[in-house]
DNA sequence: TCTGGGGTCCTACTCCGA
DNA sequence: TCTGTCGGAGTAGGACCC
């Protein structure tokens, strides 16, 4: 914990909406979805105007379509966010050298490391000049927190959202946070919150005033110490910028249960080989190849099987996870399955190994794509994988994912609305165009073709030489814009 | 029409060797 | 030599996060 609120945490408001919504001007100030479309897809993000309907992230999709029947359903579209998020990742590094990002739209930036700010008046004035350069940049909005530690950074966060900044005053901590529900706390999910609530605790205070021993009790050595130190406003965590991935895995979820055994190890061959092409882009190799198994009934459980050194050799891998297969009951039917790679490592003792296993992979897998599928397979989903089983509407709609932009040759620059019964409706229109017309080709029409996202500011603002030729106020006055500091 | 995907961390248990 | 114990590795599952 630190004398001064110099712990940034920024939070992009309804991130992959907000960025559908500035891609697409006819979308604006409506209800907007993003995730999967498929019988089983859930939400990854609702816009503000779709969350006023009940729609919230991990909701069922079947359920956001009642809640919200006329909101605009998309599929996610992670070129785009991936382009949008290195924007921001890029002027938060103007910051400090010490950024760590959690997510596609959430970082911690540590100020004081970055001498960009040491006191309370000047992290806030970088915060405003933050979000104005997010927004010049990005077209986009963010939230931003400041305080004098990661929790509450982030706390600061989530209270000033959407599109505000809200400094938490180090030797406030404790008071503010007393009255909040334990579920404010991070590590406090839907389990340790009832746990909890049957322990007769429900707020900050609670905990605070149960004790370090009794939460020890409760939930654990780890678990409960942490708990107890979060509850009493401490929190050292430092911002850490590089952190090396400890696993890799893929899994997809099957529009149906899978039955037949032989298409179940297809499927398992696959993911493994997916896993390993992501295994190898990133220059990395694994000891332990675990496999993931969720039946008909929602019950999941994990195989795992630990080599004698670190692979990237797909044949390994399929067979590691075949080997496991074996050993697990799929009667009755599977609803997901999964593959993937821990006890990661660089190339080191097995590097001769490797060499020849890339070879063998080079042969084996298409090196532009993911294996098995297409281009924007990353966009796309696990029935991109499956043209075998396909229907004509499933087709369309993996030729044509609803949200994703197209290029016709008289028409010019659109996104496809939607598609079905050999048609795909397109709007036409750019993130800087007003709304555009809609029209409705066939889906094998020779002038419509996929296209890449533009960006959403044509001319941005030139921030190349932010924040050092901006002055550095240590007055404490403010630029313009939602501002708060508590209490 | 119930419940994604890609991760991290922790705990409990078993086995094995020192 | 036998027995108990301790720690590390491996395995499985649960909870949490975005």
């Amino acid at each position: 914990m630190r004398a001064a609120a110099t712990i940034l945490h920024l939070d992009m408001d309804a991130f992959y909406a907000s960025a559908e919504q500035a891609a697409k001007p006819s979308l604006r100030g409506k209800p907007v979805v993003v995730g999967g479309l498929g019988p089983r897809g859930v939400v990854a993000t609702a816009s503000y105007e779709a969350r006023r309907f009940g729609v919230h992230s991990a909701m069922p999709m079947a359920q956001a379509r009642r809640l919200a029947p006329n909101a605009a359903y998309l599929v996610p579209r992670f070129t785009l966010y991936r382009t949008v998020s290195d924007q921001v990742m890029e002027l938060l590094g103007r910051l400090s050298p010490l950024v760590e990002p959690l997510s596609l739209d959430e970082a911690f930036v540590d100020l004081e490391a970055g001498g960009t700010a040491d006191d309370t008046a000047s992290a806030m004035e970088i915060g405003q000049q933050l979000r104005g350069a997010i927004e010049a940049v990005t077209g986009l909005s963010g939230s931003v927190g400041l305080a004098g530690s990661k929790m509450l950074a982030k706390i600061a966060s989530e209270e000033a959202k959407p599109n505000g900044i809200l400094l938490i005053e180090p030797g406030t901590e404790r008071a503010l946070l007393a009255p909040m529900p334990v579920r404010t706390l991070p590590g406090v999910g839907p389990a340790t919150a009832d746990h909890l609530r049957r322990a007769g605790m429900t707020t900050v205070n609670d905990l605070a005033e149960a004790g370090e021993a009794e939460l020890v009790r409760l939930l654990g050595k780890a678990h409960g110490s942490s708990l107890h130190r979060m509850a009493s406003g401490y929190d050292d965590r430092p911002v850490v910028a590089e952190r090396d991935a400890k696993s890799v895995s893929v899994e997809d979820t099957f529009d149906t249960d899978l039955h037949d055994r032989v298409r179940v190890r297809t499927e398992v061959e696959r993911l493994a080989d997916r896993c390993v092409h992501r295994l190898r882009a990133a220059g990395r190799s694994g000891r332990t190849v675990v496999l993931k198994v969720r039946r008909y009934d929602f019950s999941t459980l994990t195989r795992s099987e630990t080599l004698r050194g670190p692979t990237d050799d797909p044949s390994v891998v399929r067979e590691a996870a075949a080997r496991l297969l074996e050993a697990v009951d799929t009667t009755g039917g599977v609803r997901l399955l999964g593959v993937g790679v821990t006890g990661l490592a660089d190339f080191t003792q097995e590097d001769l190994f490797a060499q020849a296993a890339g070879e063998r992979m080079a042969a084996e897998l298409p090196d532009s794509a993911e294996p098995g599928g297409h281009a924007a397979a990353e966009d796309g989903g696990p029935e991109s994988e499956e043209p075998a089983h396909e229907s004509p509407e499933q087709l369309a709609a993996r030729r044509w994912p609803a949200g994703h932009d197209v290029r016709h040759e008289t028409y010019g620059h659109g996104w496809v609305q939607g598609s079905g019964v050999g048609r795909v409706t397109v709007r036409f229109e750019e993130p800087e165009s007003a709304p555009g017309r809609v029209r409705t080709f066939r889906i094998d029409d020779p002038e419509l073709q996929p296209a890449d996202p533009l960006p959403l500011v044509r001319n941005p603002v030139d921030y190349s030489s932010w924040p050092a030729s901006l002055p550095k106020s240590r007055s404490g006055a403010l630029s313009a814009g939602a501002t708060e500091s508590r209490p």
